[in-house]
DNA sequence: TACTCGATGTATCGCCGCGATACAACAAGG
DNA sequence: CCTTGTTGTATCGCGGCGATACATCGAGTA
């Protein structure tokens, strides 16, 4: 079977560029995912070994420095994506599953939509925003009950919450928009509005 | 030492107003900090377990239904706070302490809010706000180089995120005016607006 | 020249949260 | 009667995280 998971997914995807050391695949998924999301390496090293493992990705031990031909210079390991590893992206990217809605996996998905084609991105879009419109109604619901039982605080609380949901739903209307007109063929532009 | 995670907070404050089962608490603290934050039983029984042995809470096994004697009838474990708990309950409350403001402890303190001086309120709320004023500047400036070294999509994600993060400051700027109106002694309310 | 500091780089350890799962008692309704 | 749902306790393995250790290297500085 062997799922890949949002990690795995989110460092295929980060390879299929260029290979790249450890530590520059944490520090670019900090950079690309926001200061959030920021990936430790008690997570990264033991997910390259699973991958390496199982074949997705190789390990490159050029040793870039093994300066004169010295003892256990065993240092800089360059991550690279296996033909294995490639196919299993472009599967990963083309089927899109009903977990590609997730809280903790959208985003990872999101950021890959360069490398998927406008059909998936839309079902990414509308599968997102249809999870969002359940949690939506789910909390409008329980805020009348939380108001009844609950103090002042906890009431806001979830006012805010219903009210961050509904951005991300607006939010999620726009990128939809955007990618049905681009779809229509008025330009082959593949970019989103980026208002300001 | 025996710093209190958040897990255990959120169980103190809970049970500081009733006893409850396993159960109970579970559903409530979903229902109290919304169905996100769900919280699953196997992070909830080792807790308590945890919290037995320190001596924070004590297990009431007075089994409501040990009918007629029956053989080995261990059900239905009631939890309630000890003294000590109670009091470590407070001091958490007063200390307030730096990570009252992480991203995943701040809802948990917000929603124990009632429980809480106005002055405590106070630093909590504006110790978010600064952290979160300092992730702004970060990610606006991130955005600079996000918009130069890669693709709009990921563009578009980071400005959506640093929206994100400037609608929570707006909400915390509400709530501090209101905090500091209620401590000016405008009148003895102790609610948040509540607009809607 | 030597010293220190910060970035780059690999790696592991223990704690603990999560999803899945199992089990049991009991109430309601078809 | 039998299935379905709720209440209830409990554990297992997987894997993410924070802390930590350690090594190399370039640049600035005393």
């Amino acid at each position: 079977m062997a799922k890949t998971d949002v990690l795995s997914l989110a460092i295929l995807g980060m390879l299929a560029e260029q290979p790249l050391h450890g530590y520059q695949i944490r520090k670019r998924l900090g950079s690309e995912l926001g200061p959030f999301r920021a990936l430790s390496y008690g997570s990264l090293y033991p997910c390259l070994k699973r991958m390496v493992a199982s074949g997705l990705i190789a390990a490159d031990e050029t040793d870039a420095s093994a300066v004169r031909t010295a003892g256990s210079r065993r240092s800089k390991i360059a991550y690279g994506l296996t033909a294995e590893g490639e196919s299993r992206l472009a599967e990963e990217l083309a089927n899109a599953g009903a977990s590609s809605w997730d809280d903790d996996t959208f985003d990872v998905r999101f950021s890959l939509f360069t490398k998927t084609d406008s059909a998936t991105r839309l079902r990414i879009l509308e599968g997102r925003r249809s999870r969002l419109s359940e949690r939506l109604e789910e909390v409008a619901e329980g805020l009348q009950r939380v108001r009844e039982r609950h103090d002042a605080y906890t009431t806001e609380l979830h006012r805010h919450g219903l009210e961050r949901v509904e951005r991300e739903v607006e939010w999620l209307d726009r990128l939809i928009e955007n990618e049905r007109s681009a779809t229509r063929g008025d330009n082959p532009s593949t970019a989103p509005a980026g208002n300001n």
